[in-house]
DNA sequence: AATGGGACCTGCGCGC
DNA sequence: TGCGCGCAGGTCCCAT
C-alpha cells in the first residue's frame, strides 16, 4: 500500500492530531507486528511517553519520544494507523463510527495506543507485514541506514548522474528505496508513464531529456498525490480512516486491458522483478 | 553488482 | 455453492 504519498499524509495528520499527546496506555492485540523489544517491554516503554515530534523517511514513519527514543512504524502493504473516539456508550453514535468507511476489514486492531486526551491511535494490518519498533536511536536502523536520497532533497544534476552509473532497468531502479526513498508499485508506473519512458529500458540508456522528464514526473506526481491525500486501491486510508482520493487520477497502474487515456492502445501489464508493472507500449518508448 | 525466487501473511476475485 | 489459484501498494534473505 502506502507509498511516499500515503505515509506523507498520514505523517501529516499525525502533526497535526497526536503532537503533545501522552501515551497513557498501549493494548496489543497481536504481538506479531512488534519486531523489538518484546512486548512487555514495548509496551512499558511506550506507556507515559509523550510524542514530540513526527517525522517521515522514505515509507517509514518515526515517532520521537521526550525520552530520546522513537516509536517507527512501517506500514508496508496494509497497515495503517487510524485516530478515533473512544466506543460510545450511546448505540446512536457507536453505530455512526462503525459505519465510518475503512476500506477492506483490516479495521481489526494490531495495537491501540490510548492517548491522553481520551482519543485512541490504532494501529492496523490485514496482512501481518507492518513492523512496530521502539529504539533508542532511530537513525541507527537498518532500514534508514539502506535508504537512499528523498525526492524532494534531489537536484536534476544529482539525479542524472545516479542514473548514468545504473545499468538496471529502470522500473526496479525506482522501486530500490537505497537508490531513491518512497517511491513503490504504483507511483513508479504512473510515473514512467508520465515520462513516457518504458519500464524495461536500461537506467543509463536515458537521454538528457529523458532523465530531465523522470526527475520532474517524479517530483509532479509525489506532489499531487498528496495533494489529494494518497491512493485509496485497497487498505490505504488516512489518519481520519478516510480514503484517499488520487486514485482516480491514475492513468495506467491496474488499467491492464484498458485504452491509454493518450492514445488508446490497450495497457499491458508484465511481471518485473516480480512485480505487476504496467505501461502503454506505444506511449512509453 | 545484479537478478530471481521465496519468505513473511491474509483475503479477495476469478474460473471451473 | 465451493475450491483452488493468482494476485495484492513492501522488504529481507539467499542463491546464482
Amino acid at each position: 500500500m502506502p507509498e511516499l504519498p500515503e505515509v506523507e499524509t498520514v505523517k501529516r495528520g499525525l502533526v497535526k492530531h497526536i503532537l503533545g499527546k501522552k501515551i497513557v496506555d498501549v493494548v496489543i492485540n497481536n504481538p506479531k507486528v512488534i519486531r523489538e523489544p518484546k512486548k512487555e517491554l514495548f509496551v512499558k516503554g511506550l506507556t507515559n511517553e509523550t510524542i514530540k515530534n513526527v517525522l517521515r523517511k522514505g515509507k517509514l514513519l518515526i515517532l520521537e519520544l521526550a525520552s530520546g527514543r522513537a516509536l517507527a512504524i512501517h506500514l508496508k502493504m496494509t497497515g495503517q494507523l487510524v485516530l478515533r473516539m473512544p466506543p460510545s456508550t450511546s448505540p446512536e453514535r457507536a453505530k455512526r463510527a462503525e459505519r465510518l468507511v475503512y476500506p477492506g476489514n483490516a479495521r481489526l486492531s494490531r495495537v491501540s495506543f490510548k492517548l491522553s486526551d481520551g482519543k485512541i491511535l490504532d494501529f492496523n494490518d490485514q496482512r501481518l507485514f507492518a513492523e512496530l519498533r521502539l529504539v533508542d536511536d532511530w537513525k541507527k536502523l537498518k532500514f534508514i541506514q539502506g535508504l537512499g536520497p528523498e525526492p524532494f532533497d534531489l537536484t536534476l544534476e544529482r539525479f542524472s548522474g545516479m542514473l548514468a552509473l545504473k545499468k538496471t532497468k529502470i522500473k526496479p531502479l525506482l522501486l530500490d528505496q537505497a537508490f531513491i526513498a518512497g517511491i513503490g508499485n504504483l507511483y513508479a508506473a504512473e510515473v514512467l508513464f508520465r515520462a513516457k519512458i518504458n519500464p524495461l529500458r536500461p537506467a543509463s540508456s536515458l537521454s538528457a531529456k529523458e532523465k530531465a522528464a523522470l526527475f520532474k514526473e517524479i517530483k509532479d506526481t509525489l506532489s499531487e498525490a498528496i495533494h489529494y491525500k494518497g491512493s485509496s486501491v485497497d487498505q490505504y486510508v488516512q489518519l481520519s480512516g478516510e480514503a484517499g482520493s488520487y486514485a482516480k487520477y491514475h492513468k495506467v497502474y491496474g488499467r491492464e486491458g484498458k485504452p491509454c487515456l493518450v492514445c488508446k492502445t490497450l495497457i499491458k501489464r508484465i511481471a518485473l522483478g516480480g512485480r505487476g508493472t504496467y505501461f502503454c507500449p506505444h506511449c512509453q518508448r
